[in-house]
DNA sequence: TCACATTTGTCCGTATGTATC
DNA sequence: AGATACATACGGACAAATGTG
């Protein structure tokens, strides 16, 4: 399949000081300006810019580690080490076996969430939090939904809904379409950085409404409210649905409400 | 200081499916459950584990590379990628030296934006999208700092702007100060979701506007509309404030007009 | 200032397991 | 089934940084 004969750029240890790419560091983040950058940092950076740039797309193998340190001019170590920012970045994964290899894929957001939950592990970030900014943003996120939607998008959430009632119908919760949804419609604002915001936090949200025992009542609640503000949507009647999403997701934070409690301080 | 003759509990290898944390994987992961864990990545995860049940609270000092192998009983390269795994993620940093070593942190909050930061780049995200979403944002951030913020939070605001027009005042650009502006007012929403959220919305913003011309009468413009929306928060004027914030933004957005034309589409 | 010990950073060689052909 | 190519992992070695006496 992919060809992996690739030769990364003349990067054979052209690397001293990769004038990084947009820093955050501006102010105050007592990090790392001093620490002069490893190498393991540095192949992952040049890595990175490559897959930036779409020299690398998701399904391209990289060279194996050996090959890879020979190109680069370090050892293997290093690369392994570049490797595993790179995995954990949701950048690539590795295979084993004959054709494996380092192979880029894009996962950032699923790391997005992992993280997200670190951070309400570590209460760095409360449920209450992110309650709340799930309502604000979610709000936003529809008022561009009715502007910029296309048909396409409304198919798709109608197929949404349409999937769920049937598992319903099944005697099925629809978790899972019911969580969609919301993802969902983030795509149909048509505005990548709110389903960039919108994804992670779903993800963990789904996580904490999966420690309840669903019911299929529920399930089938969340469908209505979710088929009206479709349906206000699609008459364009912007206020009624955020209305509607504001009074929706109000209610799921109710049921969220004890472990919001837990964590409020 | 921190001692740090830890004994890493009984887990001398009796790792070997460490049930992994709360998982994401609802659906469309494409991703690990055949793969059994990686030496490295258990190793990580035990030690998350204690970070998360307290035992290791930022300040700690981990063992030695060496140690942390004996104690395991894995090699060094093992012990390697798990920090590197747990230094991505923002749970320990690592400093060389007779007193150095793995020192647990706590910066997840950091590696949140930056990953953020990545999803962005990643996505090829356009200068019309970014800006859209800025000003959606921070209107609502801005309510909640009206709603939430502290005194502490107003004077460093303050502090903030005294610092601009101290440089204005010497000749020299506010750059950095205009763009901290924004992150501090985000901080001062008393949202942490906010704040990791406008992080890398600035920083992708400031990479932007660096590459103007900048000049004095600009910059001077930006802070005296920094100190009328402060001034608005002060005199808890909601809907002033942020109508001043919308001009400001906007503004701000016409500037990268040029930018914003070319990606449009 | 100058050794000295400690610890990360890095390289190399080697062995093993595993997936593919 | 056997050979191949790859990740995974171990151990030894040395350089570089850093704090101590």
């Amino acid at each position: 399949m992919s060809e992996s004969n690739l030769k990364i750029p003349n990067l054979t240890m052209t690397m001293k000081r990769t004038s990084s790419t947009v820093q955050i560091n501006n102010q105050e983040t007592l990090f790392n300006p001093i620490n002069s950058k490893r190498a393991f940092e540095a192949v992952s950076t040049e890595i990175k810019k490559l897959i930036f740039k779409g020299t690398l797309k998701p399904g391209d193998r990289l060279p194996s580690e050996i090959e890879l340190a020979r190109q680069f001019g370090v050892g293997r170590q290093t690369i392994r080490e570049a490797l595993r920012l790179l995995e954990l970045s949701g950048f690539i994964k590795t295979q084993k076996g004959v054709m494996g290899g380092p192979i880029i894929v894009d996962t950032i957001l699923n790391t997005l969430s992992n993280s997200l939950l670190d951070a309400i592990q570590m209460k760095k970030i409360t449920i209450y939090e992110l309650t709340v900014a799930r309502v604000e943003i979610e709000k936003v996120v529809l008022s561009y939904v009715i502007k910029n939607a296309e048909d396409s998008d409304i198919k798709i959430l109608e197929e949404n809904i349409h999937k769920a009632k049937k598992k319903i119908e099944d005697g099925i919760q629809a978790f899972d379409e019911n969580i969609q949804f919301h993802k969902l419609l983030a795509k149909a604002s048509r505005n990548h950085v709110f389903t960039i915001m919108v994804e992670p936090i779903m993800a963990v949200v789904a996580d904490f409404l999966s420690r309840f025992e669903q019911n299929l009542e529920h399930s089938k609640k969340v469908i209505l409210a979710h088929e009206d503000i479709l349906k206000a949507i699609t008459e364009k009647r912007g206020e009624k649905a955020i209305s509607l999403l504001e009074d929706h997701l109000l209610e799921v934070r109710n049921r969220l409400q004890v472990f919001i409690d837990q964590s409020r301080d």
